[in-house]
DNA sequence: GGTAGGATGGGCT
DNA sequence: GCCCATCCTACCC
């Protein structure tokens, strides 16, 4: 069973919502036995940023990406999925990441199990819905506290060299051509262009 | 290899 | 009433 590296303090998520989407790739994403390392991730500053659902203000919906950082924003897309962001930005300043993609490193066989229509291991966990479906994370999950209990990012296991490509966002139609996206230079597991 | 179309329901104008 | 930060299947090279 592969070992991970300490819990991410709160800090590191206090902090520009573009800096701390690079910052998460690489990181691996716990939920109980299932994990995953982040090869994917998009920035969606809630300032200047139409794309972002935090851009008309706060709502039910939207709340906690104005709250503290380090927590989940899960939401519902399409009526059938959810989408895992994690709030950035000190408390206050709206922002959020989206995870795109996922490498399974454990747990892997109850991933299979969540994720039928995957054919390849590449599958599992390569896009937002599906990383959600893959490591049993829902709706449930809004709000929770990703710097201590079930759902949680770790420092990789061992430290490894990062190289990072920056593109623009999938799927958006606003702000469709700013530099917010980012991945892990040629890993398999990436959604999208690369 | 590629893509067109449908599923499906909350959020907001 | 329209719009989605999507995914899957069927079908076509």
């Amino acid at each position: 069973m592969p070992r991970f590296g300490p819990i991410l303090e709160r800090s590191c998520y206090a902090r520009p919502t573009a800096e701390v989407a690079r910052a998460l790739l690489g990181k691996v994403l716990v939920h109980g036995p299932a994990a995953g390392i982040i090869v994917e991730t998009e920035a969606y500053p809630g300032r200047d940023d139409l794309a972002s659902h935090s851009a008309r203000g706060v709502t039910a919906r939207t709340r906690v990406i104005f709250g503290a950082p380090g927590h989940a924003y899960v939401y519902l897309i399409y009526g059938m999925y959810t989408c895992l962001n994690l709030v950035a930005e000190p408390d206050g300043t709206p922002g959020c990441v989206l995870i795109r993609a996922l490498e399974p490193v454990a747990g892997v066989e109850d991933m299979r199990r969540r994720r039928p229509a995957a054919r390849r291991i590449e599958d599992i966990a390569r896009g937002p819905g599906r990383l959600t479906m893959a490591m049993g994370i829902a709706l449930a999950d809004y709000g929770a506290d990703v710097t201590r209990g079930r759902l949680v990012v770790r420092e990789p296991g061992l430290p490894q060299a990062i190289e990072i490509d920056v593109t623009p966002r999938i799927g958006i139609r606003v702000c469709a051509e700013r530099p917010l996206r980012f991945v892990l230079r040629g890993n398999r597991f990436v959604s999208g262009p690369r």
